[in-house]
DNA sequence: AGCCGGCGTCACGTAATTGTAACAAATCCA
DNA sequence: TGGATTTGTTACAATTACGTGACGCCGGCT
């Protein structure tokens, strides 16, 4: 479930640093110590994301990411490089060129963290539903629209991050503890009553269409397949 | 038959890095490291494309862009300039001499590839450019400027490129990570309210067509599809 | 130097949102 | 049937989110 990242990267407290904010994040991750090891590593698990250092002994980073695009099991790993600090600009947009981004050492771990998502997120992109459609509902995530019959409703962030939950399960019954573990977050900490409330407010806001979602007693609530 | 990309660029590592990811596309390319073999490598083999870098010894970018323009056999060559970031200014003026489209360093592959593919499909140059429009609104990526019912509006650097994300993904919600990702960068350390004041700046300057900017409360901003 | 435009941050006011409590209604089970 | 449990409904206070104006910093320009 976890995605995977495989670090390439020569300098072990690099990687260790690495492998321990990556872990944090809930990542699990492998490593590697010079080019050819992370080229196997590559190859055996493809992993979802590569971080490649550019100064590797052996190969050098440059010359793995060539080699991964040459293979079509493994072209499509998307390659996050590391490049070293004090290059010129241009430098570094060269380096950068055989792989989808790079970070310049030193690196805050805020900035690579959030690179790592950026480069992740594209390949998830097309199996991103655009439009959940249920009895008339319409829910657009990327827009954040909802229409019931045609008419736009006006729900609150929460309100629609209950609805897309109950749709994207449609059919199914949602516990109010996964509800409140999705759409709350799993660092919340209130009662499970609440999820009652913003039900009743979601159905208001529904009209008519309130009939789908449907309480499933002693269990959660359903949207109606 | 694979189409041509000429690169005019100095810089030997970027040159060979620019073909070694061109040729992985399925393109073929032509070198030149000056302005003036720029230019005659251009008249010669008219090729599909140019990656053009401002910054070239003798000849610079622009002047070569000028002189491909003054010629007919060479007017229609795609022109995509590498401008570094401190370069804004002079952007303005190369692509008001031709240039089909820019790209900022540094960039991603990633970027530079969607740029070339979007300038190819376009075909012939400055017959059709990119231009954003949306409830009046009109954004010209290339030329820098937006008009308002007509009326130019004088943005600074900031609310142009927040204006154009925007408007790039009309009809979707953006939020305030997403927006400071893009606009402000990865390495951008600040406060996500930031993006609010520089909404607010951006409202005040586009008037009327102010109500095409939406906010969506504990979302992001959207522009109405 | 002095000025100025652009930018990021801050403080404050307002309005929307949210979690909880309290009570009513519904449902279940013996 | 009656008590227990679960859910619906309503009200409300606290919190949050956003708009707004102002301030200070910085870098470029004169």
């Amino acid at each position: 479930m976890s995605q995977q990242i495989l670090i390439v990267e020569d300098e072990a407290d690099i990687r260790e640093l690495l492998r321990f904010n990556l872990e944090r994040e809930g990542f699990s991750v492998l490593e590697a110590a010079d080019g050819n090891e992370g080229l196997k590593l590559a190859r055996q698990h493809l992993p979802d994301l590569m971080l490649l250092d550019v100064m590797l002994p052996g190969l050098d980073g440059f010359e793995v990411c060539r080699r991964l695009g040459a293979q079509s099991e493994t072209s499509h790993i998307p390659v996050l490089m590391l490049t070293a600090k004090g290059e010129e600009m241009d430098r570094v947009v060269g380096l950068s060129l055989g792989a989808d981004d790079y970070v310049v050492k030193p690196f805050s771990v805020r900035e690579l963290m959030l690179r790592i998502r950026a480069v992740l997120r594209r390949g998830v992109r097309s199996s991103e539903s655009p439009v959940l459609e249920r009895h008339g509902i319409r829910l657009r995530p990327e827009a954040h629209t909802v229409e019931a019959q045609g008419e736009e409703l006006l729900l609150t962030a929460t309100e629609f991050r209950l609805l897309e939950d109950l749709l994207r399960h449609a059919g199914s019954v949602r516990t109010r503890e996964q509800l409140l573990n999705k759409v709350w977050g799993y660092s919340f900490e209130g009662y499970a009553r609440t999820v009652d409330t913003h039900v009743r407010r979601l159905r208001a806001k529904l009209g008519d269409a309130a009939s789908m979602l449907e309480t499933v007693r002693g269990v959660g609530y359903r949207i109606k397949e």
